[in-house]
DNA sequence: GGCTATTAGTTGGTACACAAAGTAATTTAT
DNA sequence: ATAAATTACTTTGTGTACCAACTAATAGCC
């Protein structure tokens, strides 16, 4: 019986970059779940957070443009938000059409929370920030080079 | 008003290696789906063949460790691939809480044409070889960071 | 001004992903 | 040999993701 797997086999799991995306970003998203759930967050909702902290006020279309998500993912996401107590949602006064989601003060007390979980992570991962930075900078180029 | 983002902000949505990772991850999946459409698969369905051509036999454990995933999400989808025709899902006589997972002669028949498919992502991402590895060898070290 | 096209969000459907509860078969410990 | 513990898988519930169809509001065009 000839070898299931030769030297030159492009199908082999272990070497698609596709399956060690999927894994890693899994696993990394895993190390946050314990972190998260003090506050009742998921991991997508943390990151919805973390953009309306830097850019509030944002629409659900501002929000999906910086999550790289469509409406029909925040939508359902950000009601969550607010039933959380974390945003408010109200249409936009000079565009009906608008959500405008803004922070609730307690969304805004969070943020000092959050702010322990970078380093935490880092931390967990135990990998040296120089390596941490040349990943990012490598998942940028591929996030670019997959812009359709 | 003070800028938002300082230059020491921990929680800048884009400097967050988890928010690159888990869109790097979808947008590399995103490319896979017009090519997985002709054959009927989702991207994790896909990364489930890839398995079984390498190593089939498979039991939905052994699936769960090779692909990290629990039994929990692998029993509906092998069930899809079972109604795709793919596979073959049947108790192990010598223990039958074990499901013995194989490939239909269909399901065989398909690696021919997916072995088109690696080619074409890399040649889509237009990123150099060295550079792909690099990135699988980064991936791989944060799976190995992450784990439990 | 009124018709059309576009835009912003919502809703419903399919398919993961993960946790927790449940079932049936096998092991282990007595 | 049998009761208890473990194991393999299934099922159910929640929350994304993505697509497609839908609604309501605005913008463009004549």
């Amino acid at each position: 019986m000839e070898p299931v797997t030769e030297p030159t086999d492009l199908l082999a799991l272990d070497r698609q970059v596709c399956f060690a995306l999927s894994i890693a970003s899994r696993s990394v998203i895993a190390l946050y779940r314990p972190l998260l759930q003090p506050m009742g967050l998921t991991h997508p909702q943390y990151l919805a957070m973390l953009a309306l902290w830097q850019h509030e006020p944002l629409s659900v279309k501002e929000l999906g443009e910086l999550l790289q998500l469509d409406a029909g993912t925040l939508s359902p996401l950000l009601k969550r938000l607010q039933s959380l107590g974390y945003v408010n949602r109200e249409r936009n006064a000079r565009d009906e059409r608008s959500l405008v989601v803004t922070l609730t003060p307690e969304g805004r007390r969070l943020r000092a929370e959050a702010e322990k979980i970078p380093p935490a992570i880092v931390e967990r991962l135990g990998m040296s920030l120089s390596e941490l930075q040349d990943l990012h900078a490598v998942l940028s180029r591929v996030i670019e080079a997959a812009r359709p």
